[in-house]
DNA sequence: GTTTGATTTGAACAAGTGTTCAGTTAGGGT
DNA sequence: ACCCTAACTGAACACTTGTTCAAATCAAAC
C-alpha cells in the first residue's frame, strides 16, 4: 500500500486541522497523540508530517490563525461612534464570535502552556493586543466622562473574563438564547463602567 | 536499596500532593510523569502506589480536596447581613481565597476533561455547589429590590467567571495589592447588579 | 501511454508511559 | 538484641509516544 485513491493534499490538510481543533479542544493536546488524530483523518500517523513539520507547530499553527482571524473579524467589525456605542459592539461582537468557534476558544486559552516559550509570546502578543483596543474604548469612555472607570486596564480584564465564562457554559439549545445571552451581559457590563 | 533513611508517610503523603498539585498546575495532568512527580518527592516512581491507587485518584483527590476547602472555608467566612453586605462579602472572599491557592484552583478547572466521568461529576456537583450560594444572594438582593439582575443564574455565572479572570494574570508584587483589585471588582459588581 | 511528482503506507526507532511486585532496609516497639 | 512492619528500590511488564524514511501507489501533465 502507499498513495491511496482520492488523496489530495487540499482535503487531507484541512481535514488535519479539523481533527486536530477537534481533539485537542475534547482531550487536551498532550493527551492526544498523533496516531489518534491520524485515525479521525483517516490516515496513518506518518502521513501527517506531508502537513506539519512536528505536533507542537500543529498547536501553534491552530492557535496562531484563530488569533488573526479574531483580530481582522473584530477590525472588519468596528463601526465608528460613541464610547457607549463602540463598548456595546465589543461585548456583541465577542461573545457571538465566541461562541460561534468554541474549539479554538478553548484551546487558545488552556493551550497556552503547551506552547514552547517563543510560541508563546507570539500568541501572547496576539492576545493583548486584543485586550488593548478593549481598554481602548474604556479609556475614551472615561475621558469623554460616559464611563466611571478607575483602572481601564484591570477593568478590560474583567469584562473580557466575564464575556469568556459564556464559552464554558453556552449550549445551543439551552435555556437561553444567545440574543438573549448578549442582552443579559450588556446590562451588566453597561451597567458596570458607567458614570 | 530499600526503605531509606528518615523516610515516614507522613511526610511522602503530604509532599506527593504537593508535588502533583505543583506539577499538574505548571505543565497539566496529560503532560506530568508518574516519574517526575516522584523525582520531586525524591522517591523512585513505585513508591508512590503507597499512598495513591492510582494517577487518576491523585488528580481527583487534589480536586476534591480543594473543593471541599472551598465550601467550609465560604460557609465559615460568611456573615449574616443585607444581601449587598453578603455579596461584598462573596467577592471579598472569593477573590482572596482564591488568590491564596492558585495551583489548586487552576487545576480544579482545567483538568475538569481530564476526570473519569464519575469524578468528574461528583466535583461538577460542589461546583454547581459553590455557584449557587452565590445565585442565592443574588435572588435575595432582587426579592428585596436592592440588586436589579434580570436573570440570576446567569449573572452570578458572569460574575464568578469575572472573579476567576483575577486569577489568571494577579503576581504578588505586581502594579496593584490584592486590596485595591479587590476594591475595583467589588465596585464594577456593585454597579452591575445595582437596581 | 509514459513519465513525473505528489501522497501515503508500514515498519522501524529510541524513549517514555502507568503500574506491579519480590526483595531489601530502616523505624519503633518489646 | 530482637522482631515486625512500614517504606522504599529497582527491575520488569506490556504498551504508547513523536518522528523518520524507503518503498509503493495514485494523480495529472505531456
Amino acid at each position: 500500500m502507499a498513495r491511496t485513491q482520492g488523496s489530495h493534499s487540499e482535503i487531507t490538510g484541512p481535514k488535519l486541522r479539523e481533527a486536530a481543533r477537534s481533539l485537542f479542544a475534547r482531550y487536551g493536546y498532550a493527551a492526544v497523540s498523533m496516531r489518534q488524530i491520524a485515525a479521525e483523518v483517516g490516515v496513518q500517523a506518518g502521513a501527517l508530517y506531508n502537513y506539519i513539520p512536528d505536533k507542537q507547530s500543529l498547536l501553534f499553527d491552530l492557535m496562531k490563525t484563530h488569533m488573526d482571524e479574531l483580530l481582522i473579524a473584530y477590525d472588519g467589525h468596528m463601526r465608528d461612534g460613541a464610547p457607549i456605542d463602540q463598548l456595546k459592539q465589543f461585548v456583541g461582537f465577542h461573545i457571538r464570535y465566541h461562541a460561534e468557534r468554541p474549539e479554538a476558544v478553548f484551546i487558545a486559552y488552556m493551550e497556552l502552556r503547551n506552547l514552547d516559550p517563543g510560541n508563546f509570546a507570539q500568541i501572547e502578543a496576539l492576545r493583548r493586543n486584543y485586550e488593548a483596543r478593549l481598554e481602548e474604548i474604556l479609556k475614551a469612555g472615561v475621558e469623554s466622562s460616559a464611563f466611571q472607570v478607575p483602572d481601564t486596564r484591570i477593568a478590560a480584564m474583567a469584562l473580557i473574563a466575564m464575556l469568556n465564562g459564556v464559552n464554558t457554559w453556552f449550549r445551543e439549545g439551552g435555556r437561553l438564547s444567545m440574543a438573549e445571552i448578549e442582552t443579559l451581559h450588556w446590562d451588566m457590563v453597561r451597567k458596570g463602567v458607567l458614570a
